[in-house]
DNA sequence: TCAGGATGATTAAATGTTTGACTAAATGAG
DNA sequence: CTCATTTAGTCAAACATTTAATCATCCTGA
């Protein structure tokens, strides 16, 4: 990888402001973000941009948590978890609904199921009525590897979730729900 | 892609109990997956279960609409804006700092400036004192870039925000901020 | 001093994601 | 009935992510 050769467009040194950005660590780097970006524009809604910040922080750091210790040691990923998870509680489906489902797209699915399909544990058969349409179900070995994978991923939930008193899980659980239940989210579903 | 060939491994008919997952959606998903989870399996954690499946499809479906309607139209991607994100608002640093601070591996952060610097919107530079480590900045462009890009990206998650109440956000960013400075947040941060 | 071990960055290989194009099959208006 | 349109799935290209291996550089202790 060749240096840039220190061309006078590059903004090589800090500008003002941020002087104090030597100790910061994914965490406190929120709180530094939120000082910064509205001190240089004051008109950033601020408590918004801490929420959509967090928020995608730490669902990142949930994820990564279960897929480090959970699902990479059995040999599999966080979207192929995702994939099984959906049609172990809701039955064989046609490829189009596993993909609104689990919220990716239809070519995602499709990619996915080969490396499912070839590790054994899905099947894919085309529909006899409808012969566009793909089914996706779990072979026997799917069905007990994801059995057995939910385990350990829920006590590592369970864990997280241990962070917060049962009022506050309450609380936390009824405002994640109006938010995903919300405008928003509902417009913003459109993958399809 | 060759049907399967319907071999006897394949569970291919509905369980019990899946007999009412046909008009289900993305959202209505969870409180299906969670009551055949638990009607499955009595010992798992509904409520922590419920917790790590919204918060994961809320951050989801939240980065996609920023992605689609804010940085894919402006040319750009949803990591590409974070590592631009972070230099923007912390200063030039170290590719290390930049994979701490933006969260992904320094493998990531090497592929991605890869990309960006090709685009011209960043500059790396070979430390002079330490010369295996490369110092990572804005470029002028990479700086009005995303100067400009973030008003658009501040208004939509105000969209976001403005779904719940000023007393609601609050208890929600409070919330959010108690898990991500919990034990588990503390210990899963292992990416480096 | 210098050999062994740590550290920073990159690359390699495997996976997964997106959008957009393409194929094949079903549907529907005339 | 036929032809245009829609729909399901897949493919292709561009990107990004992970872990593991590799290279170069720095540091440390005998």
């Amino acid at each position: 990888m060749e240096p840039a050769d220190d061309g006078p467009e590059v903004l090589d040194e800090a500008a003002p402001g941020h002087a104090d950005a030597d100790h910061l660590d994914y965490l406190s780097f929120i709180d530094h973000a939120i000082g910064r970006a509205t001190a240089e524009r004051p008109d950033l809604d601020a408590a918004a941009m801490r929420m959509v910040l967090t928020l995608h922080r730490l669902a990142s750091t949930v994820v990564y948590d279960l897929e480090s210790t959970v699902h990479r040691p059995s040999g599999w990923t966080w979207p192929g978890f995702r994939l099984l998870f959906v049609l172990w509680l809701a039955g064989p489906m046609e490829a189009k609904r596993a993909a609104e489902l689990s919220g990716t797209s239809r070519a995602a699915v499709s990619a996915l199921a080969n490396t499912l399909e070839r590790d054994g544990l899905l099947g894919r058969r085309r529909d006899t009525l409808d012969r566009r349409s793909v089914r996706l179900s779990l072979t026997t070995a799917g069905r007990a590897s994801i059995s057995a994978a939910f385990g350990a991923h829920n006590a590592r939930e369970q864990a997280w979730a241990d962070t917060l008193t049962d009022d506050e899980l309450a609380t936390f659980n009824r405002l994640l729900d109006k938010l995903i239940q919300g405008p928003q989210a509902t417009r913003a579903n459109r993958r399809f």
